[in-house]
DNA sequence: GCCAACGTTGGC
DNA sequence: GCCAACGTTGGC
């Protein structure tokens, strides 16, 4: 079971956006990047990740769940580019900042501290309990 | 609003 | 296949 990190502006598409989508989740399409893409071919449906808004808020806010696997993006005719639905869990009791987590020695390695950049990134069990305990929700 | 970092594109 | 130019992103 792996953990994800999807990151989004919120002027673009919120954690109300995908809220509001419900159960049956929405495409996160508009992404084209390899590294980006290639995470989400490797997700497997059930597997969760975290929304975190950059910009304005840099936190993270919630949590989602991939309801459905790799598909070709909508958005383009590019065949190249791929993305999968998520659904949002539950919203963070506490939003957890970027400010926390660069304060926290644990998460030194988290790629959102280590490449900023990167829309669709892994995240490891560690780094999963850990958020989920900074967030108050169960991991 | 600026700037640094990074990824992609296109010319050679 | 390399590398310079360019565009985009995100933190500050």
């Amino acid at each position: 079971m792996a953990y994800w990190l999807f990151k989004s502006e919120p002027s673009t598409w919120s954690w109300d956006d995908q809220v509001a989508k419900g159960a049956a989740g929405e495409e996160w399409d508009g992404v084209r990047n390899y590294q980006a893409r290639n995470n989400m071919r490797a997700m497997k449906r059930g597997e969760r990740g975290f929304f975190y808004h950059s910009q304005t808020e840099k936190a993270i806010v919630g949590v989602v769940e991939v309801s459905a696997e790799a598909h070709p993006d909508s958005t383009t005719e590019d065949d190249r580019w791929e993305c999968v639905d998520i659904r949002a869990v539950a919203p963070f009791a506490r939003p957890v900042t970027l400010d926390e987590i660069k304060a926290n020695p644990n998460l030194s390695e988290l790629v959102l501290v280590k490449n900023s950049r990167l829309s669709v990134q892994p995240v490891t069990d560690a780094e999963w309990r850990i958020l989920c305990e900074m967030g108050g929700v169960d991991a």
